[in-house]
DNA sequence: ACCAGTTAGTTGCGGTAGCAACGATTGTAG
DNA sequence: CTACAATCGTTGCTACCGCAACTAACTGGT
């Protein structure tokens, strides 16, 4: 139970400053994950609702935060020939750009903040931990339809 | 990586698991985290700057959750003799009630979202890998005073 | 071809939290 | 003793996000 207690002390801090090291590039934890996706999206495009799925946010939330992404020319709107109710939301070469430059650093921010701390054992524990919690949350999720 | 990207995609989940656990008492993870450490405290009462560190919260965020907590009843608060400037969050008898009626069942929660999907082996090294984490925002965080 | 049901995205609203500013109190030096 | 600094809590402001309601568009059965 020490566990868990050490867990949710842990968790808040750890994303405060992941988020710390990526405010010098005007981003927070939220809009990264953001370009990240798109970046590794076929033609750097997903549609809405899928996007909003991979980030775990509500449809109203991925439309908020794309505001900003746009507003700040990172990501375009782009409607769908094929279906006329989907928007795109599109990397533009800004948000590329963006995204190059500051991957490797993010990437260095979570080695600093956690993958170098722990050993090789511990770092395959977490994965297979958080791996069953992931398929007993979904199981529950399905069981409940 | 992946234990990484593991790692984003289990945390909010599960907190939002624990929340639907803890909704039919009327009570938010946050709610309970209040109740649950005053009613640890000496005559249930903490100094609201004490709290807020323990919460992870800042001044502001503790104020208004106790304003919530307080017009529901089941905090109240009540200025120090010994320091004019401190207001004492103190645990009221239907706080206490409360509390008690829904500890089991929160504990019972992470155990069955967390605790009981993994091995003796998983939850040392989770509880290893995040004291050290812990230990290592702090050192940083001192590092820069 | 048409209508019910589903899906996609946006908007209004409410709840929550952080930062900066403030008032009040206490501690510390000179 | 008095001025300056530090601490405690609250409030205004802003930002973020989820839910419910809404519009628009697609789908399937008849």
């Amino acid at each position: 139970m020490e566990a868990w207690r050490g867990y949710i002390d842990t968790v808040g801090p750890l994303a405060a400053a992941l988020e710390a090291d990526l405010a010098p590039f005007g981003l927070t934890n939220g809009d990264y994950e953001v370009l990240a996706w798109l970046s590794e999206a076929d033609d750097e495009q997903m549609r809405m609702c899928d996007l909003a799925e991979r980030l775990r946010l509500s449809p109203s939330g991925l439309t908020r935060r794309l505001d900003g992404l746009v507003s700040g020319g990172l990501v375009e709107r782009a409607s769908s020939s094929a279906d006329r109710r989907v928007m795109m939301a599109q990397l533009t070469r800004k948000g590329r750009r963006l995204i190059e430059t500051t991957a490797p650093d993010h990437v260095e921010s979570v080695r600093r903040h956690l993958i170098d701390l722990l050993t090789p054992d511990e770092i395959a524990a977490l994965a297979s931990a958080f791996t069953k919690v992931r398929a007993h949350l979904r199981y529950e999720q399905n069981d409940a339809s």
